[in-house]
RNA sequence: GGCGAGGUAGCCAAGUGGUAAGGCCGGGCUCUGCAAAAGCUCUAUCGCGGGUUCGAUUCCCGCCCUCGCCUCCA
């Protein structure tokens, strides 16, 4: 698989290290609040990138993190009143149960900060012993920046530019630095954060964003792993000290490959929490959009290029262009899978490991190895579609059909797309009254009794279904 | 100001040095008592101006515009 890799900036071949696992960390989610789409949208273009390698064969070992203690998590913990623990489990269960929604496979591990304190103690031990970190007087402990002479290389600063602090931003510069850009490995303990502090050789406190990342990633992928990945918004600072910590702590380049994903807009600006113009996934649900639906449009798009969700006219009212497309599109695809199947002769969907056993085939082989060429989802579903149209079930012999409907399985495994149920799998939950009433209809159709017909199909309507007549007898639909 | 990404049909969005995938919407056709559904089908001189080239949307230069980051951020 070629992906493209922020540092060296160019599309490089992926190869696990050790030849055999590709070991890689993604930056979590801070607990605090639900987790909007366009964390989502990270986190699920990684998912399609673990799948696209397990299908392509290769072992994976994927950690993400939980930012369970930082200025937010205190911050809001503490204004409902509740211990640190209890409120980041709370936000973390409703994580868990978004992306079980999404159909995101879990990682193999999933680490949280407060859990690992000693683990970054240790590092700042180290890191102040080797001269690239300095304590201050109110029991901080901060990385020296100049110490590091790489510093700056994934984001393309220059040091210069962060002594001068070139930036515009109010430098909030609440504790002891002694350059703008040294950035805090611990905190000292302040009055604020109330329960929420630790012992250390520099007094009670609480670590510092940056350096979780950095601890667990050397607990669980050692010091030197294959990739690192996370919004471009983490590009700097976070990955930038990130590798500050490691590199200078460790001796070894931290990841070999930087993944990076592009912001999801709202109406051209960037989606976030503190612009408060966020959607969440049970919001969306709530508005009658499907999780799938919400997946598939979260993945349309290119990683490496914005995509505007949400639209808004001179009115200011909101549409959503990407999501509006998707149940279409999807059900497009449920009817091919289901003319495929039937014409293989086989019984049910796969799961996820007997994909993993599938031949790719022909007939989809195209979506797959865009997938694997830069992760590029639009050219799959480009290629899905186009080849939807190119090859009918009807114009196949089983044998043919069987072949395709794996490399259809295969595209949808990578790109993690769960099928629609298609309207008329549904038959049992239809009413008996609304039943009836299609039957009593049939009959006069059969008898051309045209007037009594669309009576009774406006009496079906009122109940809130939907006939629709077929060569061979009709189907029900509940409208909306 | 520095760094980065981008401007492709009504909307969303790929891609290529040889006249542009795909999805949605809309139009047409087939089917049908009608309708719906479904299937088929139609819709673009690729931000502007130069340059290189036999040929550029694709490479180079300039300009305009949009967005992100510049220490809260997926």
């Amino acid at each position: 698989m070629r992906l493209y890799d922020t540092m060296s900036r160019e599309i490089r071949e992926l190869a696990p290290g050790d030849g055999k696992e590709f070991r890689f960390y993604c930056c979590g989610p801070t607990v605090y609040g639900p987790a909007h789409i366009g964390n989502f949208r990270t986190f699920l273009l990684q998912d399609v990138f673990r799948r696209t390698l397990e299908l392509s064969g290769l072992d994976t070992f994927h950690v993400r993190n939980l930012t369970d203690v930082d200025d937010k998590t205190i911050r809001d913990s503490q204004a409902e009143g509740k211990p640190l623990k209890e409120f980041t489990g709370f936000w973390t269960d409703r994580f868990h149960i978004d992306c079980s929604a999404l159909n995101m496979l879990e990682p193999h591990r999933e680490p949280g900060a407060v859990d690992h304190i000693p683990h970054q103690i240790e590092m700042i031990r180290d890191l102040v012993e080797k001269g690239h970190a300095y304590s201050s007087e109110d029991g901080s402990v901060y990385y020296k920046v100049s110490s590091f002479e790489k510093y700056g290389r994934l984001s393309r600063l220059d040091q210069r530019e962060l002594r001068a602090g070139a930036s515009n931003a109010v430098v909030n510069d609440e504790y002891e630095k002694d350059q703008v850009a040294d950035f805090a490995l611990w905190k000292g303990r302040r009055k604020e954060d109330g329960d929420n502090y630790w012992d250390s050789p520099w007094g009670e406190g609480r670590p510092g964003w940056h350096l979780e990342c950095s601890a667990m990633c050397r607990e669980y992928l050692g010091d030197s792993f294959d990739l690192h990945s996370g919004g471009v918004d983490l590009i700097f600072p976070h990955h930038e000290n990130e590798i500050a910590q490691s590199e200078a702590c460790n001796g070894a380049t931290m990841a070999d490959h930087w993944f990076h994903l592009t912001h999801l807009l709202v109406d051209g600006g960037k989606m976030s929490k503190s612009a408060n113009n966020f959607y969440t996934l049970t919001g969306l649900i709530e508005k009658g959009f499907s999780a799938a639906e919400v997946r598939f449009a979260l993945i349309c798009a290119s990683y490496r290029q914005p995509l505007n969700f949400v639209a808004k006219d001179g009115d200011g009212k909101e549409s959503f262009p990407a999501l509006n497309s998707a149940r279409q599109a999807l059900e497009r695809i449920a009817r091919y899978e289901e003319a495929l199947r039937e014409k293989a002769g086989v019984d049910g969907l796969p799961d996820w490991e007997q994909v993993k056993a599938f031949e790719k085939g022909e007939v989809f082989a195209g979506a797959f190895a865009a997938l694997e060429n830069d992760l590029n989802t639009p050219e799959t579903l480009g290629q899905v579609f186009s080849a939807i149209k190119r090859k009918k079930p009807e114009e196949m012999d089983s044998r043919e059909a069987k072949d395709a409907w794996q490399g259809l399985h295969i595209t949808l495994a990578g790109l993690g797309l769960k099928l629609p149920e298609l309207s008329s799998a549904a038959v049992q939950d239809i009413p008996a009254e609304v039943r009836e009433l299609a039957e009593k209809r049939s009959v006069a159709r059969t008898n051309r009794e045209w007037e009594e017909s669309d009576r009774l199909r406006d009496e079906i309507a009122a109940l809130g279904w939907e006939v629709k007549d077929g060569k061979e007898g009709f189907e029900l639909c509940p409208i909306n």
